[in-house]
DNA sequence: TATGAATGAGGATTCATTCAT
DNA sequence: CATGAATGAATCCTCATTCAT
């Protein structure tokens, strides 16, 4: 199960979307299309079994740094946050952009519904500590800013992850100014 | 001609590029296939004519905005290019957002690609003029986030362009310190 | 597209409902498979088509021998309807049979059950205007026994059309206590 | 084992020969499909299993009857088959019309073959005890018209048995001119 | 003897593309 | 130039059957 999600990683992170089938998929995880049926109950599930698989790892580096943020300036737990994205999605940054898209395109269940509005919601309750105006739509949008950028990045090549960091800390900072 | 690209772009917009196939494409504009195939060798290259077209305006739109540069504040030359770049994908986001994933996938001809290196560019110039440091990375970086804030805005549904463009504006002063 | 419906026709036929496939038939009918997709939606939508075809045909006889009814005696329009449905069904019972089963176990369609309604309205017709009891229940049975009493000889390979037509008349005649 | 059959049934009864398949069986029995290829060789080897179990049950009613035979009229005989085909085929009408198409289909081996006969020779004999002509050729006939209208009733959704009972009686006696 | 994961051939359907008219 | 029927490769998915445990 878990070799399948990961050729449907792979198989999306290289050539995208369009090629993911559930041939190409079984195949490249050495099963039968028999089994990846088995275990998903279509091409569709298993799409959404990824995304969820993907932002739950997210959400987790999220939640690991919000266990940190009390009692530290807001400058500190927004770096966390940002090292956390950053370090997820600077890692497969195509596999991003391909789920991502899905996401937009696919019918989603309640559960990967949930999951893409924890991210936000743990940004947004952060700010709202620190005194952050509008903070719902404030964590939507650095989470966006961040989220762009890093793709833009990815897809242009980058591989130095301590310049972007540094870069989109200043967007961040800057939209929320301070500093 | 027009009436193709067009119906491409509504069935892209309300869709997604799954559901784009040239069948559908030829029907919703009130051609035959045959006429479609008459004006376009395929359906990548009718992809890429949409591409090109919706390139071009943005284009087009971020040139007007820079013949009125010369002599103008940073600041009033960025709210240009937002001010473009906001009018332009916040017209039709999903169509956008389409656009955007194809064109990550497909590959990309040299005329596609000179259009998309021409945003970039035409931004970057303006970041060299008023001596921002490092003006190419930083016109990549402004594109990007702007790219992908107005992308979750139009996602979740925002339909009030005047707030998004004071956030948009706000992430871009903040990124690159002024003010 | 008469093709199709007969290649169809032919395998039912020959071989049955499990060995229908739109590959065999299109094979068959000397099409692409996506000639038949072009005539047909799907698999069941031409099974319907093909039973819609037969069950016409055995109306329209049916019809033929009610324009000749006024007049005659029940047994003459009887010996007609019997005439119609032996002819019919004694001409190629193995799809007559196939097409039954399929009937009962498809999601009829409001045209196939109209059709079926037709003729067991024409013969209860029939049977009121010569002051049958219960004429609808009357023609459902005689259809029924009709046609198990066909479909049974063709099973057991009769060929011979007299002797079975004698029969079933009698079973007919019987059910009405006539003679 | 008899779960197996009994499951089997049940699926063709409320969906179809179309829709049984090994698994389905298996879960329905409450079995693993590893144990239902124990007792069965195969799908077909089930479906046959099921024929004879059924044909069986019918064979013996009828043998019950014929035991009670010797000195009565015909009419009673007659009644007494008619009575037991009813009471087994209008039990389960939809499983009796899948079993009776699988047969007609299905490669049949020398076992079902013979039970088969078995219930068209009894009641063949019973017509020959008393004098009627061709017996063989009724005794065929008066089990198909009862079928088929036993069917048909079954499908139009009759549940009252008595009066179907009177009717093919009036078809059974009517085909022999008795009475 | 029971289990059920694994297999993969088979079958339904879609869709990019061609080409005769 | 326009048309749209025809093609068939590609894809999704099912299900009979096997076999290691």
């Amino acid at each position: 199960m878990d070799a399948i999600l990961e050729a449907a990683a792979r198989i999306l992170e290289t050539e995208g979307i369009a090629a993911l089938n559930t041939n190409a998929v079984a195949e490249r995880a050495g099963a039968s299309i028999g089994s990846l049926y088995q275990y998903f109950p279509g091409k569709e599930a298993l799409l959404a079994a990824l995304i969820r698989r993907e932002r739950r790892e997210l959400i987790n580096a999220i939640y690991r740094e919000q266990a940190r943020a009390p009692g530290r300036d807001l400058r500190s737990v927004l770096d966390g946050f940002i090292r956390a994205a950053l370090r997820h999605q600077f890692e497969r940054p195509a596999l991003a952009r391909s789920l991502e898209y899905a996401e937009a395109i696919l019918p989603i269940d309640a559960e990967t519904e949930t999951l893409k509005r924890e991210i936000v919601t743990a940004v947004a309750d952060a700010l709202r500590v620190h005194g952050v105006a509008d903070p719902d739509t404030a964590a939507r949008d650095l989470a966006a800013l961040t989220r762009g950028m890093i793709d833009a990045a990815g897809l242009f090549g980058e591989t130095e992850i301590a310049s972007l960091d540094q870069r989109v800390r200043r967007a961040v900072y800057g939209y929320l100014r301070i500093l």
